[in-house]
RNA sequence: GCUGGCGUGGCUCAGAGGUAGAGCAGUCGAUUCGUAAUCGACAGGUCGAGGGUUCAACUCCCUCCGCCAGCUCCA
C-alpha cells in the first residue's frame, strides 16, 4: 500500500496510507483535536475534514475556535439557514451567503418579505435540519453540469455566478439542498450548536443599486452556546452606548420633524462639548503653524465649476436659485477647499511663503439622500476641522508627517485609540465620471502617497474606489456601536485642484511653479466625533470635556447659601458647575446627577458648612469623603488641565 | 434613493372600528432629610400630518413627514 508523508505545523511527520482523510489524521493525533476540528489546511489551502490526502503534504488541523475555523462554522450556518428558507419558501432564489466579521448572512429573492417572526420560524426549521444531522458533501462538477443543475433548481443568481467561473466548480450538498460554494464546510449539519439569526434587511444584488433588491438575513454562530450568549450580551451592551439614544437622553442633541432630516439641533450641553473640542483643536492648530480663515457658506456655481464639484459632486450639493428662470445660481459649500484657494490666489506667492497652512472650523452642507442620515454620524450640515496645506513638492512629505502627528495627538488626547485604523483610499480607473480624468496624475499621486506612508512606517489597509474625486486619501476609520465603519479623519494629497485653480508660486529661480495641496482634518467632523466620544465613554465624558463638571448638592435648605457660595467659587475658576436646590433627599439628587453622568458631586451638609469643606462623590468611585474646598479646586483644575481620562 | 420595521402625553410602554391608560418626568402641597428613587394631590394626548372608506377611524386604505436597521452613497 502506498504511504505518504504528512508534515504537521510542529515539524513532525506522520506516515499514513494514501487516501487518509484530514479527519483521520486529526483523530490519530488526538480525539479531542478531531472533535474541535473545523477543517484542514493543506499546503496553505483550506480543505474539508473529509479531504483525502493523496501525496506528501503539509497539514494543519484548523479548530473551530480559530478565525478560519469559526468562518467555516458560520458559513455552514449560512447554508443551513438557506436550506431552511428553501423548505419554508420553496420559490426562494438564492444569491450569496458569505461569512462576515462576527457572523454571516445570506441574500434571497423571495416574494414574501421577512418579518421578525419569520426569523423564529426559520430558526425552528434550522433546528430540524441540525437535528437531522445531514452529511455535507463536496462535489466537483463541470461548469456545464453546474449550469444544468441550477437551471433545474430554478436558481438564476447561481447561474449568473457559475457563468463567471472556470470550467470546474465545487458544490456542497446536504440532503436535498445544494449550493455553489468554494468551501470548506463542517462535515454535517449536526455539528452546528450555537447560532442566532439577528435581523433581516434589504441589499442589492451584487451591491449594485441598479439591480434587484434582495432580502438579506444576518446571523451569527459560535462553537459554544456560552460564547454566543456572551456575544449577544455584548451586542446589547454596545447598543446601550448608542450615541443616538444616549445623546438624546443626556440632552446633548435633538432632532425635530419640522426642522428636517439630518439636521440635528445641538442643545446647550452638546454645544458645550463641541465648543471645548473646537477651542482645543484651534489652539493646537495655531500652535502648529496654521492660520484660521472664515470663508462664506456658499458661492456661485462658477467656483464649483472650476473646482470640479459641479461636475463630480453636484448630487451632494444644495443648490440655490433656478438657472432656467435666469436666477443667479449659488450652492452651499460641501467643502472649504475652493474658498481657501481663493485666499491663496489673492496675491502672488513666493516659495518663501510656503508651506502655508490654512485651517477653518467649517460648517459644510451635503445633500445626503434620505436613507443615509444617522444621528450625529451622517447629517446634512456639519462642522469640520478643515484645513489645506499648500506647499512645494519637496515639502510634501514633511507636511504630511506634521498632519499625522497632529492627528495622532488629537486622537490620543480624546482617547479614541481602540478599534481605529488607517485606510489608504484609492480611485477606481473604471469610474470615469466619478473622478477627475487624469490617470497619469492619479497614479503618480497614489505612488507618492504610498511612499510617504511607507516612509512614515504606517500600518494601513488599502481600498479601491474610496478616494475623493480630486485625489487619494488616508482615512482614519472607526467603528460605531453597531459595528459600522465610518471615516472620522481624512488626509488627502491633491495635484488636481492646484492646476484647475491655476495656483502658482514663484520659485527661487524666478520661475512659476505649481504647489501641492494637502487637504486634511485634524478632528474630522465635530458632530461625528461627538458621536464617537459619546459611544466611547457611554456618555460619561472625561472631566475636561464634560458639559457639567460638578453638581453641588445641599442636603437641606439651610445649606443653600453655602451651596451657592461653593458654586460661585468654582464658577469663578472656570469650572462648569450646577447646584441642585430642589427640595429632595440627597439620595435622589445623587441618583439624578449620577444618571446624568456628571463627574463630581459635592454633598454639602452641616459638617461641610462648618469646616468649609465638601464631601466629594466621584461618578466612578462613589463617596470620597470630605476634603477642604481648596483641595478639591486644585484637584479638578489639574484634572482639567491635563485632560485626564 | 431602495428594502423592511416603526410613529399613542416630555420619556418608556399598554390598549383598540364606538371616540384613550400606567409608570417615570412636570406642577402644587407636605416633609428638611447624609451618598442611586419621601408621601399626597393635580395637570398633561385633535393617538406624526393630510386625504379616503364608514353612521362612526387612534384603529382599515392611500399619500406625505419623521425615526430605526440594512443596502447604495459618504466626513
Amino acid at each position: 500500500m502506498d504511504e505518504i508523508r504528512v508534515q504537521l505545523p510542529d515539524g513532525s511527520v506522520r506516515q499514513v496510507s494514501k487516501g487518509t482523510t484530514v479527519l483521520e489524521v486529526a483523530k490519530s493525533i488526538s480525539p479531542r483535536l478531531a472533535k474541535a476540528a473545523a477543517c484542514g489546511r493543506i499546503n496553505g489551502q483550506l480543505v474539508d475534514l473529509g479531504y483525502a490526502c493523496e501525496s506528501d503534504v503539509e497539514l494543519e488541523i484548523v479548530t473551530a475556535d480559530t478565525e478560519n475555523g469559526l468562518a467555516v462554522l458560520r458559513h455552514t450556518a449560512a447554508h443551513v439557514m438557506a436550506h431552511a428558507v428553501l423548505r419554508l419558501w420553496p420559490q426562494a432564489q438564492l444569491a450569496i451567503g458569505p461569512t462576515i466579521t462576527n457572523g454571516f448572512y445570506y441574500d434571497f429573492d423571495v416574494d414574501h418579505a421577512f418579518v421578525p417572526e419569520d426569523l423564529e420560524r426559520i430558526e425552528k426549521e434550522m433546528d430540524s435540519i441540525i437535528k437531522e444531522d445531514l452529511a455535507i458533501v463536496r462535489e466537483e462538477i463541470t461548469r456545464e453540469e453546474a449550469l444544468q443543475l441550477f437551471r433545474e433548481k430554478g436558481q438564476p443568481y447561481k447561474i449568473e455566478l457559475v457563468e463567471e467561473l472556470g470550467d470546474s466548480v465545487s458544490i456542497y450538498r446536504q440532503g436535498d439542498f445544494v449550493d455553489l460554494c468554494l468551501g470548506p464546510h463542517l462535515l454535517s449539519t449536526g455539528l452546528l450548536k450555537a447560532y442566532k439569526l439577528l435581523n433581516a434587511a434589504g441589499a442589492y444584488w451584487r451591491g449594485d443599486n441598479s439591480r434587484p433588491m434582495l432580502q438579506r438575513i444576518y446571523g451569527t454562530a459560535f462553537v459554544k452556546k456560552g460564547e454566543l450568549d456572551a456575544y449577544l450580551v455584548q451586542l446589547e451592551e454596545a447598543r446601550k452606548r448608542d450615541h443616538n439614544k444616549l445623546g438624546r437622553e443626556l440632552e446633548l442633541f435633538m432632532t425635530s420633524d419640522v426642522v428636517g432630516q439630518g439636521l440635528p439641533l445641538l442643545m446647550p450641553k452638546g454645544a458645550k462639548v463641541l465648543q471645548i473640542l473646537q477651542r482645543f483643536i484651534e489652539d493646537e492648530e495655531e500652535r502648529r503653524g496654521y492660520m484660521h480663515t472664515k470663508t462664506p457658506f456658499m458661492a456661485k456655481k462658477e467656483l464649483y465649476e472650476i473646482s470640479g464639484h459641479w461636475q463630480h459632486y453636484r448630487d451632494g450639493m444644495f443648490i440655490i436659485g433656478d438657472e432656467d428662470k435666469g436666477d443667479e445660481v449659488l450652492a452651499l459649500r460641501p467643502m472649504t477647499c475652493p474658498f481657501q484657494f481663493q485666499i491663496y490666489k489673492n496675491r502672488l506667492r513666493s516659495y518663501r511663503d510656503l508651506p502655508l497652512r490654512y485651517a477653518e472650523t467649517s460648517p459644510l452642507f451635503r445633500n445626503e439622500s434620505s436613507g443615509e442620515m444617522h444621528g450625529l454620524i451622517r447629517v446634512r450640515q456639519f462642522t469640520i476641522s478643515e484645513g489645506h496645506l499648500i506647499c512645494t513638492l519637496d515639502q510634501l512629505e514633511e507636511e504630511f508627517r506634521g498632519v499625522i502627528q497632529l492627528i495622532e495627538y488629537v486622537m490620543e488626547t480624546l482617547g479614541l485609540t481602540d478599534d481605529i485604523w488607517f485606510r489608504f483610499s484609492k480611485w477606481d480607473p473604471n469610474k470615469k465620471d466619478k473622478y477627475i480624468d487624469n490617470p497619469e496624475a492619479w497614479e503618480l499621486t497614489q505612488r507618492q502617497m504610498k511612499r510617504i506612508l511607507e516612509n512614515l512606517e504606517m500600518e494601513y489597509d488599502e481600498a479601491d474606489d474610496e478616494a475623493a474625486f480630486y485625489g487619494p486619501k488616508l482615512d482614519i476609520q472607526a467603528r460605531n456601536v453597531h459595528g459600522k465603519e465610518d471615516t472620522i479623519i481624512t488626509v488627502q494629497i491633491d495635484f488636481a485642484l492646484p492646476e484647475r485653480f491655476d495656483m502658482t508660486y514663484v520659485a527661487k529661480d524666478g520661475s512659476s511653479q505649481r504647489p501641492v495641496v494637502i487637504h486634511r482634518t485634524s478632528i474630522g467632523c465635530y458632530e461625528r466625533t461627538l458621536a464617537m466620544l459619546i459611544e466611547k465613554y457611554a456618555g460619561a465624558f472625561p472631566v475636561w470635556l464634560a458639559p457639567v463638571q460638578v453638581r453641588v448638592l445641599p442636603i437641606a435648605e439651610r445649606h443653600h447659601v453655602y451651596a451657592e457660595e461653593v458654586r460661585e467659587r468654582l464658577l469663578s475658576q472656570g469650572v462648569r458647575v450646577e447646584v441642585d436646590l430642589r427640595n429632595e433627599k440627597i439620595g435622589y439628587k445623587i441618583r439624578e446627577a449620577q444618571l446624568q453622568k456628571i463627574p463630581y458631586m459635592l454633598v454639602l451638609g452641616d459638617q461641610e458648612m462648618e469646616g468649609h469643606t465638601a464631601a466629594v462623590r466621584s461618578r466612578q468611585m462613589g463617596d470620597q469623603g470630605a476634603m477642604p474646598l481648596q483641595d478639591f479646586e486644585t484637584q479638578i483644575a489639574e484634572e482639567i488641565r491635563t485632560k485626564a481620562r
